[in-house]
DNA sequence: GTTGAGCGTT
């Protein structure tokens, strides 16, 4: 199982190793991901980190959210779920 | 060579 979490004002020039190192300390970081134009490949300014506990994540979270990244503020928030189904929580109930 | 709230491609 694992907590994944939603992280928005990036700054372009934030990768996905970026936010990897960025999370790390706050716990184990199982997956993190800077979410990247299919087309240009250039960064979309948002990505998502996964960690193994929501331990973890509460703290990076509260850690993270407001701090700043690559010269820019960011947000951190409760990802949605992909996988419809599940949806609600974290940035607003949104359907889809 | 740009943009700035948000919730992702395999």
């Amino acid at each position: 199982m694992s907590k994944r979490l939603f992280c928005g004002g990036l700054a372009w020039a934030t990768t996905t190793e970026d936010l990897q190192e960025a999370f790390a300390p706050f716990g184990e970081v199982t997956d993190a991901k800077v979410v990247t134009d299919r087309e240009t490949g250039r960064s979309r300014g948002f990505g998502f980190v996964t960690f193994t506990t929501e331990e973890a994540a509460s703290t990076a979270r509260e850690s993270m959210d407001g701090a700043t990244l690559g010269g820019r503020t960011i947000r951190v928030d409760l990802a949605r779920e992909r996988q419809g189904g599940g949806g609600g929580g974290g940035g607003g109930g949104y359907r889809r």
